[in-house]
DNA sequence: GTCTATAGCCAGATAGAC
DNA sequence: GTCTATCTGGCTATAGAC
């Protein structure tokens, strides 16, 4: 389906949200995304008023596909090994095909903390309270070496994360060149997972 | 001493890195960096022509402050596992004190990539030569379990610099206020490093 | 609904008085 | 060196023709 055949509204999202994951709200402009949509200016404040209101809709969007990912990863039946091993795998596989997406959420959350606060009543917010609990658990049973349940999914969080958003430093530092960047990330989405464990795990 | 008596020149080095650091350069204004020096907008251009070059200014500062600090650790005389303690206690109390810096500089660096290019050649820049050397040959002793340098060192980035990239995410899935934060934040100086080590040593 | 032209604002930069 | 006033360009947003 080529750009002409989809519907003007969808259009417009796909080019704004390219432009806005790359360039946060103050980086882009209006007239790049509407190049990117291939239409004219005019036409993006005729669909959604303004900037803001658009850059609203590209952040729920991008928020809501991994939310509730993260949720339901936290709140299913599984052990908690099984829990970062799929959690692991299934975000960097995804945040793979969407690599833009994790900074650009934390870039505006930072931005706008308050906004954040407004997104916890309504969309499907992940809670860490289950995870928590089920840790405490399995760590009485002998399972695992006492560790917070925040600070493991700080850990959690920031190995599988922090790659995609410190791309050009790490690259810079370790000398990697793309092709080999990827083979990295690769691995990753089964070696986070062992880090984790062993790093846990009373064997 | 107050601002009064600092010379002009540092006076705005030092509003511009508040600003630049909290907001980026897309983020700040010339007129909000006069604001916090105490003098009048003109001045800015007086001393540093461009906001440009005072961006430039405050960035390569900014880089110069990690960059050695890095760089030492990773090719000093120490283990392995004393390079990781020392490294994550001493990167977290820093940071502690400079907590925009990590996204700063990483964000910059995405947008730029060509810029940090031409750092490598001017600055001290770190290297990871000599620590994957070392690493092997740890390795090949029998200490650690085997992985490759690149993954180790993004996991010691990962664990050390996202929780202050983070910071409001983390805050609001975990549902932590800034006192808590700043106490977990705390214990992390020790147990970022106790977490790698029992990923990869072996007992 | 779509497009062109332009209003209106804001921010970086400079001229020129002192 | 310092300050006020102003220029200039770029960007969001809208008016109005079709």
């Amino acid at each position: 389906m080529t750009k002409k055949e989809q519907n003007i509204e969808e259009r417009i999202l796909k080019a704004a949200e390219q432009i806005f994951h790359k360039k946060g709200m103050d980086g882009a402009r209006m007239q790049e995304i509407a190049d990117e949509a291939e239409i004219n200016k005019a036409m993006l404040h005729y669909y959604f008023r303004s900037k803001q209101l658009l850059f609203e809709a590209v952040f729920i969007k991008a928020f809501s596909m991994l939310a509730p990912r993260l949720n339901k990863i936290l709140n299913d039946e599984s052990s908690i090994e099984d829990k970062v091993r799929n959690f692991s795998f299934n975000y960097i596989s995804f945040i793979s095909e969407h690599p833009y997406l994790p900074n650009f959420i934390i870039q505006e959350l930072n931005k706008n903390p308050d906004f954040f606060l407004s997104l916890k009543s309504k969309q499907e917010f992940p809670k860490l309270d289950g995870f928590k609990k089920q840790l405490e658990e399995e760590i009485d049973k002998g399972l695992f070496k006492p560790i917070k349940a925040e600070q493991l999914f700080i850990n959690i969080i920031s190995l599988n994360a922090f790659p995609f958003i410190g791309e050009s430093l790490i690259k810079g530092i370790a000398n990697i060149d793309d092709d080999n960047y990827n083979k990295l990330i690769e691995e990753r989405k089964t070696q986070v997972a062992d880090f984790i464990i062993d790093a846990i795990k009373i064997k």
